[in-house]
DNA sequence: CTGTTAGCGCCTTCAA
DNA sequence: TTGAAGGCGCTAACAG
């Protein structure tokens, strides 16, 4: 146990005192080009790091931030996840991971711990019931995940617009008859918007709607099949990759009906599976930094609340 | 913002010193019980809580645990790190999440940053071409997952019995000619330990067998379901269940063959779409939590290294 | 430009 | 059984 060093240690070792060594460790206020690098080269010999908890303890500010996920298996949440990680730890933060498993009480459970471990911001994924006093006293360390609410920065998912280019691009393609397969309505984004622009997007290309609304699971895909899969319906626009596997489960064991679907979401799996499938997937990745890069402006230099409108990419790989 | 209270200030308001309330906070010596009973409800009452870093520093321990999963989107490790993050927060551990993506350089970097970080133990999700040099010095703090490692302490899945069980049941089922999809032997567990138990089977029910080694991804299924789903195979065992997924594609494609497929793995999506299809799987988080119970162990008392070897359960819910 | 000093909040002797 | 005192490693005035 060769027993950590100590910036005593290092100032003795570089024939100075605490505060230089402290000062170049800081790269504050001014030091002698010289004494610098004598220090530097000791720091650099001895692998010296400072220690966290006296740092944290004088400074009062824990250099941790947490993220609290709504499912730690979300595809989705993973890929922006895994994005936000790199850039935090790169800036000396630490990651404090929670899952919300979409229940508000869990989220103001996890706030309050976070509150209590002193975190310095927090990345929140966040979902239809959260209402703004649940993160009350958070507007100026976090930022939202998915879902905007006023006075807190955000990174959204432009939800109307992907179904309005769905719908685009499949009546460009000559479909005439386009349903729709989605979520619940009690679900604001995922169900309600997409839904709504669903249906504007008929009203604009006068187009029949026909739709069927369930939950996210692919099972419900499957069992509301039959419901949007009649009628002359040529093509079907799922609310979500999940569901378009629901829908694909359906059309194999009846393959009397033609039908293209399309898709939000990015499953890779989907792709494979059903190459015929039409997929529009955000950026999710892209999503992930975007929230990192605006929680670290929070915290260095306080910025205003800003919401991001991320839009999505048509992918249509092997469908002509 | 109240500023937060420290241990001095509920002292004065419980009409104590700093060190018996410090004393029931950690519950050690003694401390008359109703002085005890005054402190506890100034601090229930104020909800005071002490700083972390200011013990950590005192006591030096961090009260930080480490986790380096090989993928973050990984379902099976998901799990796994969903069943340890309650007990670790419970027991007040804070929880860093790394991700190796299987570069050996990337965990001794990791593991380098956890001690810069002074964590006091690390869960370590290995893979073959991990060695024992490469986590020297962790043997009294780490536990290694899926691979184990000598002198260290490990849950691993019994990947051989794995096979042999579903070979088993095939044989029972009345196939005769059960032929193997697995992934190269370069990785010990899932390539070569399954491959083995897989020759082995063969072996003593005296069958013949054919099998095809590629990667771990789904892709490498579909190519190669061809080279054994033929010579009258009449079933076919997948050292994982993207590897299944592989299969099937195929098979919707080859609509002539009429193949029993098996594998190891719980991807829900499998069975969902294809619910014929025999499961193998281990708990994850039945793993995960062993793992973390064992962190635990080493953590309070020093105990001995074990290696924990989990055997899968079948899972057979549509096929007769 | 640099060293000295004084705590940050907590735990741990050491007396009482 | 309890309080006072000391110090963990670090930063931020404050003198030099």
């Amino acid at each position: 146990m060769p027993k950590r060093l100590t910036i005593k240690d290092i100032a003795r070792l570089s024939g100075t005192g605490k505060s230089t060594v402290s000062r170049v460790l800081n790269q504050q206020g001014d030091v002698h080009p010289e004494t610098r690098k004598r220090i530097e080269a000791v720091i650099e010999q001895y692998q010296f790091i400072p220690s966290r908890p006296a740092r944290s303890m004088r400074v009062k500010e824990s250099r941790v931030i947490g993220i609290i996920v709504a499912r730690l298996d979300s595809a989705a949440e993973n890929q922006a996840v895994s994005a936000m990680l790199p850039l935090l730890y790169q800036h000396g933060y630490d990651v404090l991971i929670l899952e919300s498993r979409f229940s508000t009480d869990k989220v103001v459970e996890h706030l309050k711990v976070l509150t209590q471990r002193e975190v310095d911001g927090a990345i929140l994924f966040s979902f239809t019931e959260l209402t703004a006093a649940m993160i009350a006293g958070w507007e100026s360390h976090i930022v939202l995940m998915v879902h905007p609410c006023e006075g807190f920065s955000s990174v959204c998912y432009d939800d109307a617009g992907a179904v309005q280019m769905l719908a685009d691009h499949l009546f460009q393609q000559g479909h005439r008859r386009i349903s729709y397969l989605g979520v619940n309505e009690s679900d604001k984004t995922t169900g309600e918007d997409r839904y709504r622009a669903y249906l504007a997007a008929c009203e604009r290309l006068s187009l029949p709607p026909l739709a069927s609304l369930g939950t996210l699971e692919y099972h419900s895909g499957y069992t509301l099949a039959g419901e949007v899969c009649r009628d002359g319906t040529s093509a079907v626009i799922c609310a979500t990759d999940s569901l378009a596997l629901g829908i694909y489960k359906y059309l194999g064991e009846h393959p009397e009906h033609k039908i293209t679907v399309a898709a939000i979401g990015n499953t890779p799996l989907l792709g494979f599976l059903f190459p015929a499938v039409i997929t529009l997937e955000f950026g999710y990745a892209n999503a992930g930094e975007l929230a990192a890069r605006q929680l670290l402006a929070h915290l260095t230099h306080t910025a205003p609340a800003r919401t991001y409108l991320l839009t999505g990419q048509l992918n249509t790989d092997i469908a002509g």
